[in-house]
Formats: structure tokens, C-alpha cells, sequence
DNA sequence: GCACAAAAGCAAGTCGCTTTGCTTTAGGAT
DNA sequence: ATCCTAAAGCAAAGCGACTTGCTTTTGTGC
């Protein structure tokens, strides 16, 4: 039996709030204690729930991307990428986003099965690829769109390149261009 | 006054191994005394030369990732492309140049300047595509050279999906054809 | 070789992360 | 409204990371 409403997400919420302002300060290796006090909350209550720093901030930054940038439905699979794109390079584009892309890199465990997350973003290009080939327009590949446009963006954030307005569309130009 | 001979040298190379071996074991919050233990150094020694588990995780990937898969000069800008990027793509195949690469992101400092590192690295590339362009040859950006091989790479390790053979090859002849 | 000093080692002490058993609070079902 | 218990809070104890002053080793220039 589990108790997801009231002072359990409150809690979490401050945990999560205060894990993406730490980093943003620049308190890359603030440990439980300091959390818990910036969130106002017990750090038993943080070592009970979450077990280790690592799996916090793992869950703070994937509770956090899961909530940005959709993919919405135009009616033309350009409309839909393009939607898609600008959102990953707002994302992209705020300090905050880019915290939380770099967490969830660095937390990654390279042994572990991949993330749902991941897969279910997957998935959502997929649908968005599979309604345009029905309506008979030509389509790329999900790791086409993974390669083209997602991953110079996600490097540049990584590396600490700067990213351009406009970049995410004349990504997509390029994709929907050289398929 | 500096002494890099000898001893000195012997124990960076042990506490690099020690971090790449204890980082490669899974053991990716191992703290300095831990690192030290498995170099056979004392952790006092440690603390004295590079102040923190961070700074040292950075060094030792820098170090280690300085000596991979230079550009070569084969005469053809297809042949230096083909060159290095299989010899990225053979290094992010192994186990040790993927964790270093995690380890590289991870620690960089999402507010302090650009790596040494990386700056030489795109200064090696515009290298090869000056040589190229004097030849008459039609030449990319090095941006375009970053976006269509290197990022796809990249993204692929961090975010642990697997890299067929001859992605390299597939990115390097994806890039001159759209140029 | 010899002398100098940079770098490594040692030991002791401090500090803060983490664990554990228990108590208190407050969702949620009846 | 009341009860039950999941989840949060508290306190104390243990353990290990980190610091610091000093000693020992060993590169390096002469």
C-alpha cells in the first residue's frame, strides 16, 4: 500500500527542488544532508526513500525532462519535428535544462537496463514517424531523427558549446532535407 | 620548479589506472582514500596534488582521452575523416573509452572555460579540412563535422546505445554526401 | 657523488555523512 | 469521526573522508 498524495509529494517536490537549485548554484557534490536542509526536510526521510545521492538525482532529472517538450500533432510531420526540436532547444537553451540533461548523463550507470524514459520518448517519435508514412509523406528513420537533430544539440549542451537560436529548425532542414 | 620524472610520474600513472579500473568495476563513487588504496599510494599524496575527487576524475580522462585517435594525413579529406572517426568509433566501442567519456561529461563544470582539450581537438580538424580545401576539395564546417560523426557517437554512449560496426564509415559518407 | 628541495608518506585529529531504533505525524480507508 | 499504518522526524552512535604538521624519500642540478 502506497501513500503518493499530501506530505509525500510535498516532500518530494522540495527535494526535487532544492537537488536542481544545488546544481544550478554550482554545488555539484552536495551531499544528503545539504539537500535535505535546503528542502527543509529530515535527511533520514531523504535516506529511507531515495537510498543514495546518485539515485535521487537520477530521479529528479527524469521527473523533471519527462514534463518537456511533447511532440504535437500539425498535421505534417515537419510541424510535428519542428514542435519537437524548438522545445528540446528551449530546454536546451536554459540553465536548468542543461543541469538536468548533464545529471542524468553522469548518473547513468552504464550496466543498467536503459531507461524507461528514454524508451518511451522513443516510442513517441515513432508514432509521430508512423502517422506521416500513412499519410504517404516520405519519413527518416528514429535514429535518423535521434542522430540529426537530437544529438548535436544534447553535445553542444555537454560540451558547453553554445547553441544558436534557430538551430533546432535548420537541423530538421537538414534531416528532412537529406532523407 | 618541477619534477616530473621518476616517482612523481609513476604514481599519476597509478592513480589514473586506479580511477579508470575502480570507474570501469562500477564503483563510480569510490572517494580518494579508495583510489589511493588500489594505486598502492598514500591518500595524503592525493589530496596534496590535485585537491579533489573531481578534479582528479577530470584529469585522468583528459589524460587518457588526449591519446586516442589523432587525425591521420592520407592525402584525401575522405581518408583523414575515415581515419579518425573509426578510431573514435573503436574507442567509444570499448569499455574503458566509454567510461572515460561519461566520466569527461560528468565532470565538466558546466561554468568554467573550455577545455584545453577539446579546443585542440577542433583545431586538429580545421587542420585537416584547410588541407582539403587547399587541395580544391569541397569542405564542411568543422560544426558540420562535429554534428554529423562526432555527436551521433557521443550520444550513443552516453545515453547506452550500441554502435554497430562501420557507424563511422555510414556518418563519414552521410556528411560528404550533404555537403 | 652531493646537496637541495619537490613530492610522497605518516599519524593524529576533526568533521560530517550515514545508519539504526524508536517516536511522531498525517494520508486514506472504513 | 476513528483507526491503521506509511512516511517523516528525532537522537545517538559509528565510520570514513579530509586536513594538517611533520618526517622521509628521491628526482634533479651542480
Amino acid at each position: 500500500m502506497t501513500r503518493p498524495g499530501g506530505r509525500s509529494a510535498r516532500v518530494r517536490d522540495a527535494v526535487h527542488d532544492a537537488v536542481v537549485e544545488l546544481l544550478a548554484a554550482g554545488e555539484i557534490d552536495a551531499a544528503i544532508p545539504k539537500i535535505a536542509e535546503r528542502a527543509g526536510v529530515n535527511p533520514t526521510s531523504v535516506y529511507r526513500r531515495w537510498g543514495s545521492r546518485d539515485a535521487l538525482i537520477l530521479d529528479a532529472a527524469v521527473t523533471r525532462l519527462r514534463s518537456t517538450s511533447p511532440i504535437p500533432d500539425t498535421g505534417s510531420l515537419r510541424g510535428d519535428l519542428l514542435g519537437w526540436a524548438e522545445g528540446v532547444e528551449r530546454a536546451m537553451r536554459d540553465r536548468h535544462g542543461q543541469i538536468l540533461l548533464r545529471a542524468l548523463v553522469a548518473t547513468l550507470n552504464p550496466d543498467e537496463k536503459p531507461l524507461e524514459y528514454l524508451r518511451a520518448r522513443g516510442e513517441d517519435l515513432q508514432t509521430a514517424l508512423d502517422k506521416a508514412a500513412a499519410r504517404g509523406e516520405p519519413v527518416p528513420s528514429v535514429d535518423e531523427v535521434l542522430d540529426f537533430v537530437l544529438a548535436p544539440l544534447y553535445v553542444r549542451v555537454l560540451f558547453r558549446r553554445p547553441i544558436e537560436p534557430g538551430t533546432a529548425a535548420a537541423l530538421v532542414d537538414r534531416l528532412l532535407t537529406a532523407c
